[in-house]
DNA sequence: TTGTAGGCGTTATCAG
DNA sequence: CTGATAACGCCTACAA
């Protein structure tokens, strides 16, 4: 017999066996049934001496109730799982704070997948999700069309709906799920009235590949804005959906020439601040020599020289509602939240061009006026 | 009987029960057994005209394995749990998006949970972490001194240890886990020998409550850094860990009267750039009136105006390392990232000074120049 | 108030 | 290769 086989060393490696319920029922004298009640259960017909015996001794032991078992004892869980792009962009982690917030308040615990560019990934990640039996999934990020896993998704989701669960999408109409959706056509419309009432008439959009349903809903809003106005038709440049993209395309619009753009729209203001930088880098100063407008209103937007114009959406206010939607009663209806243009310095106002559109553009380059989208 | 009793209502609003492993082999004709070996199990021993059944069988039912009936049974996950302080903050995203990204590779989940700013709160969710029992827990943000809960913490990390969890800490040296730890008493030592060889002299630094210990080790490596040489005594002004903080750090040094102070470190990017803003609002013009500085690097530094000088720290690669540690066998060695000083255009060499310190301070506002801290 | 026993969905062992 | 059957850790009638 070596040193080994003693007990004392441990050649798994796996170290102690976390303490069961019936190790800490055993320290305390106690039956599991009373430890169980002493810890988890309504601990009300439990003798206060047996409680406090029990919560020592599972101090003692270090003991935390086995959750998967809870689960499968209990047939719930109190989990939220949320289904995010990308979490370094600012877009996706205001909504996830917004998710957080809500869920902790709930008493439910939050967990966070991330699915990347790749909707199988996003497919398979949901698949997944379903595994763990969350109360509530929620999917966030814009659905890209010709992708052939929507189908497949829908199936996934109605199925864990079927079983319980509770869906809501974030940014994804179209799906018969309840969602909450944000208003990219409204709002991109409203800001290219702005624009029209600020004097600019001659427009270049930067946009992500057209499949990409947040671009396009955009991209449509925007020269619906435009209709009627008596405006040439918008240069559409495509790009990434990205910081980078929008650099990109600022570099191929200079290197171009824009003498025919008066301004630029981005659809997401990453891709807007990117395109301020690329121009910058090219000597051409933003507010002055082009204009500059994105989409989203993240918290650069307020960093940057000069500030932003964009349309704000109220991204933690998504994750709320969606938190809300999905523990409500009854059919979740669509949640449709308001987008609001806010000009700023990148866009300030061209006094030389007729204005026959809007009134009362005034205090450019201040916060928050009240150009609310219709809707 | 009514028609709410005849099985079609569902008076319970649960929806059906999703399928388990039994609907599965029942539909299939095999026992429960060979089912779980065909879908999840060694399926080299079983016969593919099964193995196609229960597959066909599984899909015909939309079912899932029930992933905590798994975890019991089997007596381990796949999961990594990550504690954050703030999804929405760049430096935590960063260090998500690296994490998530290993972990994928290695075939495990990464749930992540939020802590916010309260030291219980991170408390409670390792514990409820540990019910969960991930593979690994990794724990990122700074400890803050005098919370009270560091012992407790220690306790429950090490106990989850114990039984077999995997622990990582991120930016918290001193505690008896793996650890990552980015140098920042090193980066800061660094970028303060640079700025005095970019001709600085009088600085004001812009620092977080000192229990926080990341502020307080920037502070102090930068106070180390200016050692020696010839220079007043920093202003130390306290303020937020944020962006607003920042801002209204900024906003006080101007009040005050800023003649004596040449530059400004501010601990971290956020409130680095809050300060920039601040400066501007208040018609201080950053990078010509004052020199300003951060550090972490995250991606805005390059989109504002001055562009920002910075601290590097690859928090991409902190996450990385993180999951590297957690897998790897034997004794965690603490890992160690380097910190890099990165000139950008906010703070210009001042040549009217004597240069005493440093050669070679040539391509300002060039991205990195190769000031790697000590260490 | 307490203990006994059965069940939750899955895997693993062990005969057939 | 397949099928009973005993775990896994916990909860909860039911009985005492």
């Amino acid at each position: 017999m070596t040193a080994m086989d003693d007990g004392l060393a441990d050649p798994t490696g796996a170290g102690a066996a976390a303490p069961t319920l019936h190790d800490v029922a055993r320290e305390a004298g106690v039956s599991v049934a009373t430890a169980s009640r002493a810890l988890n259960g309504s601990s009300r017909n439990v003798r206060a001496e047996n409680v406090t015996r029990v919560r020592e001794a599972a101090a003692r032991l270090g003991y935390q109730p086995h959750l998967s078992a809870q689960a499968i004892a209990k047939g719930s869980t109190r989990t939220v799982a949320l289904v995010v792009r990308d979490v370094a962009d600012p877009y996706f982690s205001s909504i996830a704070a917004g998710v957080t917030q809500a869920a902790e308040a709930a008493g439910l615990i939050v967990t966070m997948a991330v699915a990347g560019d790749s909707p199988e990934r996003e497919l398979q990640i949901v698949r997944t999700l379903r595994g763990r039996r969350p109360r509530v999934i929620i999917v966030t990020g814009s659905r890209i069309d010709g992708a052939g896993t929507r189908e497949a998704l829908i199936d996934e989701l109605r199925e864990y709906r079927t079983a319980g669960g509770r869906v809501v999408l974030i940014s994804q109409r179209d799906l018969p799920f309840g969602t909450v959706t944000i208003d990219d056509h409204g709002g991109s419309a409203a800001l290219a009235r702005a624009l029209l009432g600020a004097g600019y008439r001659r427009f270049a959009v930067f946009h992500a590949p057209p499949a990409l349903r947040t671009s396009r809903d955009r991209h449509e809003g925007f020269l619906s804005g435009l209709a009627g106005a008596d405006v040439p038709e918008p240069l559409a440049v495509e790009t990434g959906f990205t910081r980078t993209g929008g650099y990109e395309a600022a570099r191929r619009l200079v290197e171009r020439g824009f003498e025919d753009v008066e301004a630029v729209f981005a659809v997401n203001d990453v891709m807007a601040i990117g395109a301020m930088t690329a121009f910058r880098d090219a000597g051409v100063i933003p507010g002055r020599d082009i204009g500059v407008a994105g989409f989203d209103d993240i918290a650069s937007t307020r960093d940057v020289v000069p500030a932003l114009t964009t349309v704000a959406v109220p991204l933690h206010e998504a994750g709320l509602s969606a938190m809300r939607l999905a523990l409500s009663d009854g059919e979740p209806l669509p949640t449709a939240l308001p987008a609001t243009v806010v000009l700023r310095a990148s866009t300030p106002p061209r006094p030389h061009h007729d204005l026959k559109v809007m009134r009362g553009v005034t205090a450019m380059g201040h916060d928050h006026l009240p150009w609310t989208s219709r809707h």
